[in-house]
DNA sequence: ACAGTTAAGCACTGATCGGTACAGAACAAA
DNA sequence: TTTGTTCTGTACCGATCAGTGCTTAACTGT
């Protein structure tokens, strides 16, 4: 039998949900961030997302799923920083970009403090491998397209011949994990600023 | 009655402790470095300790008390670079000290990876605020105790009256962060020196 | 020998963890 | 109305959490 209509969306049929998929994410996420992968309960998580264990778990299949859907919702919303940064059009300006937009995320007052995949990432319980090592390629991703775009700026002159564009990119993945670590203590948003500006101070020349 | 003996060994009465606390607090403080406050179960701890959860209770008050502990031990021994590096006798001497200092500690290819006071605060249950508290403290202690050193560096003209102490301080404090993030995420020991180097680069002058 | 004191070890507590069985409710197709 | 399908809510599962009661063992002082 051709399944014929796979990928499309499905009439309707049986008991329609309830709740809103995207709504429910976004406050699942929000616990994510708050909270950490393992800090985050199930009863915390849908308390927030306002609908049963049971629903949950229709909808989203576990814990693990959902955080992983919560984790691409946050790369694709409040950290799109992070992929947008290396478009811009200098090297130099992809670095601003990328402290930056790191700090602004990490401290906005709308939004818990802290990056939801250094939270994640460091509380470290062996038995939840999997999410560390889906932080961690999501983590060496970024450093890669860094690392990648700063390869690009020497070879079209726009970062010296002696940089190092896997340095670079290292060195900004520190500060900005250092961001994450400093919002979520407490640090505010314009010393962060002023931090990441002092971290961009010896950027290369053109 | 007046306790004329107070703060001294009391003579050993009693059936004598079997384990060596200093022996089991090591071990303790290394479960904790590796898996967190929440992450470390007092299973994990106990059996790591060699020793019974009475024992662990009656030695030590309870997991929180364990965990001041491991953390005094912590900062006494593996990072006593934080406490060490202001004694260096230039501003610059001071931050290569902590920086460097931080690498070798969270890339200790004896010990685990990363940093315990970090690996701790982020993992972030509302439960343990006490936990979260102890560590904001202990890394505000830090930053101040930079800041008072590069202040009387500027005042000594070890810095140029330019500069800003508490803008350097908490720079340090940001990529020392991020060094153990990046150390707990594996990266490797000579690498996170290059970055240090590089954060180190444009210190200013004296 | 005996009382007093402290530690060790086993078995246990109530609470909470992630995850689920089951029954009823709400829809589409027939 | 009946049947099939999917969602919701309750009430529960075994496992694990931090922490303890109680007995027994090992020591000191008398």
């Amino acid at each position: 039998m051709l399944d014929v209509m796979a990928g499309t969306r499905r009439a309707t049929i049986g008991r329609p949900r309830e709740f809103d998929v995207d709504e429910a994410l976004e406050r699942a996420m929000r616990v994510f961030w708050e909270q950490g992968y393992e800090g985050a309960s199930l009863t915390d998580l849908t308390a927030a997302m306002g609908i049963t264990r049971t629903s949950m778990y229709a909808a989203f299949g576990n814990k693990e799923d959902l955080f992983r859907r919560a984790l691409e919702r946050y790369f694709a919303g409040p950290a799109a920083y992070a992929e947008r940064a290396p478009e811009e059009p200098t090297a130099k300006q992809v670095a601003a970009a990328f402290l930056h937009g790191a700090v602004d995320t990490t401290t906005s007052p709308e939004q818990p403090s802290g990056c939801l995949s250094v939270q994640g990432a460091l509380a470290a319980a062996p038995a939840d491998r999997a999410v560390q090592d889906l932080l961690a390629d999501v983590r060496n991703d970024a450093c890669a397209r860094l690392e990648d775009r700063f390869q690009r700026a020497r070879d079209e002159g726009d970062l010296p011949p002696t940089s190092d564009p896997g340095l670079l990119a290292r060195f900004l993945m520190t500060v900005s994990g250092g961001i994450a670590v400093q919002a979520a203590s407490g640090a505010g948003r314009d010393e962060l600023h002023r931090v990441a500006d002092a971290a961009l101070q010896n950027w290369p020349p053109a």
